[in-house]
DNA sequence: AATTTTCCGTAACCTATGTTACAATATTCG
DNA sequence: CGAATATTGTAACATAGGTTACGGAAAATT
């Protein structure tokens, strides 16, 4: 590893959840004894089920969490952008297992800590195991709230949630949409045309106006009561 | 709290993974700082959502895990026996909220420990925190699979899944279904008549023969190529 | 600007599961 | 044991979402 990678690196890992407010030296440690691995677009990086026995952190480069099944549906459950660590809450487990394929979506770069290491590491330092710790209960949130989205709505209340997100974080009746339809089908784990059709019910319900993936909202009353959230 | 009361306490939770191998005067300790919760069966505990600062462990009775939906769709993610730490998983978060409904099956109780308290005492014993840590990990990882389970499995997988399961820990070709068709039916989130026909087709199929509860199976590998599972 | 790739709308048809309802058993409880 | 409750099988019908396929639009790449 060149010195000027080692920098990006310490830059890029300070900025993770889990190593945030760590002294500069404790990161450059914990990382000249990690591993670097590279990826080109669409490779798979590793599967569901594979043993997990280390902590892999995205530093460069964007990546996908995915459900695959043995049909070859998929169900993305998660899109994670540089720098992130990735669904590394497993690692203590009696029998550590990736809980979902990871592929590239970007030519990019991920960091490897065997779990030993970082073991030590956590017992060294009390801030970063309270890091980890926050960071596990995040993850569990999160899949959990995944999971009641997908599991317990139906396509058109996944829809209105999603707009309705977008509204408040984009503050505005004119949104844009932060991915394609394509890639939100995957979101929700149900084919283009699917999607497709709900986007049109609502257009044509007065709703919305689809304008690309530029949407204008009509009728916030309806997206909130639908989408089931205050 | 009688002394009987804490003594039996005090045995139940030794039973629980995170309070395992700890000093019987500590565990009384947390137990003494403790509050008790008593409920009749059918009683609502926790609701998803609610804000979680505390760990809650159930001494005695039986209670379920719930997503319920606004239409009042029931999908059963735990069942839980006693004595049993609950989904506890949240409480290091920003925003720490119960993942699903609590709901007693039988008449219950149980302990309450707050989260300042539970800390304290998590930094105080390294073996709990290890234990914590473990749980953590296996609550992450119990989730997701139940979370693949649902949303990546037709039924007719599911079904298979779940006899599949029942011949590998009861060992033999005549098992003896762990509960009811209408409660599978909840842990599988479809409605009862659904479950209901993939058991007569399997029984068409000549896969199994069904006698109530007990079932004989005859085709076991279909039974495990389709349960998608070596 | 031209070309290639990705994304999107649309339509016809298919299938798994939901809905409702009723009667027949099991199981639990008094 | 008898009554009450919970569980189960069954059937007719409804519907959300899947499947496949095609052409056009948009975006990225050369």
């Amino acid at each position: 590893m060149k010195m000027e990678e080692r920098k990006n690196i310490l830059e890029k890992l300070s900025k993770c959840e889990v190593f945030q407010n760590l002294e500069d030296s404790f990161i450059v440690e914990i990382v000249s004894n990690g591993q670097i691995e590279h990826y080109e677009a669409k490779e798979i990086v590793r599967r569901r089920g594979e043993k997990c026995e280390e902590v892999l952190v995205l530093i460069d480069g964007e990546a996908y969490g995915l459900f695959v099944n043995a049909e070859g549906r998929v169900l993305q459950i998660d899109h994670m952008i540089a720098p992130k660590i990735l669904a590394s809450a497993v690692i203590f487990s009696t029998d550590p297992k990736y809980p979902v394929d990871v592929e590239t979506a970007k030519r990019s770069t991920f960091l490897r800590i065997e779990k030993d290491k970082f073991l030590k590491y956590m017992l060294k330092s009390e801030k970063l195991l309270r890091n980890y710790l926050k960071y596990m209960s995040d993850a569990f949130l999160f899949i959990t709230d995944r999971f009641y989205e997908i599991s317990m709505k139906n396509l058109v209340q996944k829809v209105c949630t999603y707009i309705v997100n977008l509204i408040d974080s984009q503050n505005s009746d004119i949104i844009l949409m932060d991915m394609t339809k394509e890639e939100l089908s995957r979101e929700f784990g149900v084919t283009r045309p699917a999607l497709s059709r709900v986007f049109i019910e609502l257009e044509k319900a007065g709703v919305i106006e689809v304008y690309g993936r530029k949407l204008h909202v009509r009728n916030k009353k309806f997206l909130r009561d639908y989408s089931e959230f205050g």
